[in-house]
DNA sequence: GACAGGCTATTGGTCCAACAATATGGTCGC
DNA sequence: GCGACCATATTGTTGGACCAATAGCCTGTC
């Protein structure tokens, strides 16, 4: 065996990072891209001369990347999890619980309220048509959880006008916490009507361009949600994003 | 209650899914940090009742987060590599996915423009001496890579001023990239001068609370930074920041 | 020919038992 | 006291084994 030790950044540290790096030129180099395969994990064994074990770390660590998401029976198919994958880099980074209740709705304020000028830039008639349809639903919720998933869903669709994917991943993130905050609220002061009205007023601000009175309703319909959760709210421990899905789980068949 | 994933409870997952979150339990109940040592793979294998291997595989995962750095003889070292652990991240996806980039110059953009109102609220005249102050180091620095992290500095600066800390991590959480950004930059087009006029136009505007002056301004100046960027950025590899440098290796002398 | 159902082989998932490399810590000789 | 040396514990790597699932073939029925 060559030992490819050299001063070149010293990169011949262990079989299985070498194995990352030689695994992810293999994809490079035959210009694989998503849904294709990997060959199995026997034969890249074979290919770089390390055992099986060596070829599977190094392949939990691609998957830990959301490069790939391994099928029994098929083999590495080449995905494009990264989304799902940067959420778990997050969840492993922040210690959320760490992470104050106050701080995220400041930051969803900090965001929400400075996002008009961006949208109304950018946003067509037609999305604040759906954005009007994503609102009316509220109203049908049966129960408190619903109706917090419809009011995320609002600030949700919200969020993706602004066209930007590290936003959105951001939310997605945060979705856990805003849902429980939101949950509470609601089940504290159920008017949905009234969370209702505001959505539809913010939108209306939108379609005449007014960036001041974007920033005014939606200012104010933040603090007013954030009025009814009470201060203890923090003992409530939610468990994010874990790490731990790079399969599965998500319904996103076609 | 627990809005657990769907049918069956934590069964669904595979046992090195399982596996990663319990090590991240066990690290978060013993309230363990940077410089404490995780029990040995044989001793997390009896505690789990999982098998060395499948320790190993989940250890893999959160060593790849950066969380850990296994040292032999040792055991696995807690450790706060997210720095290089996102570096990874990103030039693994860069190989398949060109958007990433864009799409946190875009985040910045959104964030920081849009942040100028919250401050000219809050700040006062001390802190944005402050933030002169760590202008002024920009055209102190020795070479590129000094001045990308003065240049972020003064962007971190701002973010702090903000005084939410879900936005300060998620700035840190990015903060490799946007190093690497700003490194390609400025290596392309070094002007430490314009930079740190720009900047300084920035907190001259803060100070007269002009809002319209901030957002233009700062508009202007990421897009002007952004502007002398390459397309293919993916190809330009400033530092290898390839998988495989998660422990040592690297240089900590001069 | 078409469809249904069962079979088989391939593949990832997990486990086991070794050996190699290496750093730690203790022990011995001086 | 101190340095050389060795035992030992731990990660790194290997080769193999078995299991569960299933894609794709094979067969049989209509």
């Amino acid at each position: 065996m060559e030992q490819e030790v050299a001063e070149d950044a010293g990169v011949s540290s262990s079989a299985v990072d070498q194995t990352v790096r030689q695994i992810l030129d293999l994809i490079r180099n035959r210009a694989m891209s998503v849904g294709d395969v990997l060959p199995t994990e026997r034969e890249l064994g074979e290919l770089f001369g390390a055992s099986r074990n060596t070829i599977r770390e190094a392949l939990r660590t691609i998957r830990t990347y959301g490069l790939i998401d391994p099928k029994p029976r098929v083999g590495a198919v080449l995905a494009d999890r990264h989304d799902i994958a940067i959420q778990n880099f997050f969840a492993a980074q922040m210690d959320i619980s760490r992470t104050s209740f106050n701080d995220i709705q400041g930051f969803r304020r900090i965001i929400e309220v400075s996002i008009g000028d961006h949208i109304i830039l950018n946003a067509s008639a037609a999305e604040l048509d759906a954005l009007d349809e994503v609102n009316g639903l509220i109203e049908t919720s049966k129960d408190v959880q619903e109706a917090a998933q419809r009011d995320f869903d609002f600030h949700m669709a919200l969020m993706k006008l602004a066209d930007n994917r590290m936003l959105v991943q951001t939310y997605q993130f945060l979705s856990p916490v805003i849902l429980h905050i939101m949950t509470v609220g609601k089940s504290i002061r159920p008017v949905l009507s009234e969370t209702r009205h505001a959505h539809g007023e913010i939108i209306a601000a939108l379609r005449t361009r007014d960036r001041i009175a974007y920033s005014y309703l939606m200012s104010r319909h933040l603090d007013f949600g954030l009025r009814f959760v009470p201060d203890d709210l923090e003992n409530t421990r939610i468990s994010p994003a874990m790490p731990g899905q790079t399969s599965s789980k998500d319904s996103d068949n076609a």
